[in-house]
DNA sequence: GTCTATACTTGGATAGAC
DNA sequence: GTCTATCCAAGTATAGAC
């Protein structure tokens, strides 16, 4: 039950592994091919669905080569947990980097994270902390994959917030882990029953609120909390 | 991997079990102790750690002991959010029932949640939902055991926002599923570093917005919205 | 690098003695 | 109602042929 934590940095295999050599043509595509079914398989059937051999069925590849190529299940499992968190990172980035106005921020966000929902691309981080209960050892590493998503937030908030007269408020920090809690409930909630239609409700009325508070604030709701515009 | 999905609910034994006849004293008893350490194990070791080894192994009983009474592992499982379940929402309940203003609940459910964030009793809820998509079968079971909890948050929600004009903004249904969602999220975060001081940060912080809203409020803002005091 | 075969462990579940 | 013994499926991981 204990015995992967001591392995699960531990690289592909002891003679140094298939490391990508210069000129390898057609190399690192298998191990390409292992973490998209690791990804497939942590949305379908969860952590504790996401076995070798479940695994390798779903990809068509033979079990064994997972540990040629990641050493231990957990291994492949944070592989596959980088490369979603290194795509979707990208695509929130991209989508809300433009943003500078609370609605702006609720509208691209909320279309951002729908794709996720549909997708089930946050699901793979919500079952994998869920699992870091059963494997201890994944803790720390997941931690450190979670804390970017959590200063993103903080960063783009703040930004929003910049001049708001809101933002001494609700500290940023407090705000950003909120919000990343939020998101990894929804993706809970929505997978549960399969149904993602409370959640795209919830996103709608958020855009809507967003837009209506923005208002407000503009109407001079600034001076009562005792902030200047810039 | 899926010949659980027929058996969830599932009486005991075939022969009509342990049906907690009138005259037995003591029985019922073992039931109890089992899944206290359901619970437990559940709490600890996540859904992908709770198997009936370890489960009998931290209640000190016989594994063989959980099929006799419950027939499956998963029919143990849903007992054992039952009792958690049962149990926190009466804590609740009675904590809640008393508060009518906004500040009054936000300082009241905060208590009773850092509770459960020290205790893991939303734990056993969380990882059961994440369990869900490796035991199809357990999705329907547990859904209908969330769904008392949306239902408590949305009547008080609505009962709390009654008069303050700002019961026609948010709709309760959509409140409801987003705090639900948030604390779920929340217990996952937590428990990933065991750090839960963000989120008794967050209360705190939580706590302090409300009675800043609840005052601004009661400076006019109804009016604003077109909402007259009762 | 990839496959087959295999060792060994853990897990769910049942039979049958007590 | 509880325990021992046991069956068999599934899991991780490795050795060795190709």
């Amino acid at each position: 039950m204990l015995k992967a934590v001591a392995n699960v940095m531990r690289q592909p295999n002891p003679k140094g592994g298939p490391m990508e050599a210069p000129g390898s043509r057609g190399t690192g595509n298998t191990k390409h091919r292992i973490v998209d079914a690791a990804i497939e398989t942590l949305k379908k059937d969860g952590f504790a669905g996401a076995s070798a051999r479940t695994i390798a069925e779903r990809g068509g590849f033979n079990q064994a080569l997972i540990f040629y190529h990641f050493g231990t299940i957990d291994g492949l499992l944070l592989a596959a947990l980088d490369r979603t968190s290194e795509e979707r990172m990208r695509a929130y980035r991209e989508a809300i980097e433009g943003a500078t106005t609370l609605t702006e921020l609720a509208t691209v966000a909320g279309r951002v994270f729908r794709e996720d929902l549909r997708s089930g691309h946050i699901k793979v981080m919500a079952e994998l902390i869920a699992g870091t209960s059963a494997h201890p050892g994944l803790g720390p590493e997941i931690s450190r994959r979670v804390e970017p998503w959590i200063e993103l937030t903080r960063e783009v908030g703040q930004r929003v917030s910049r001049g708001t007269g809101f933002d001494g408020v609700l500290p940023p920090e407090d705000m950003a882990f909120a919000v990343v809690s939020l998101f990894l409930g929804i993706e809970l909630m929505s997978h549960l029953d399969g149904d993602t239609t409370r959640a795209e409700r919830l996103f709608s009325v958020a855009q809507g609120l967003a837009s209506t508070f923005e208002g407000l604030l503009r109407f001079g709701t600034g001076a009562m909390v005792g902030e200047e515009a810039p």
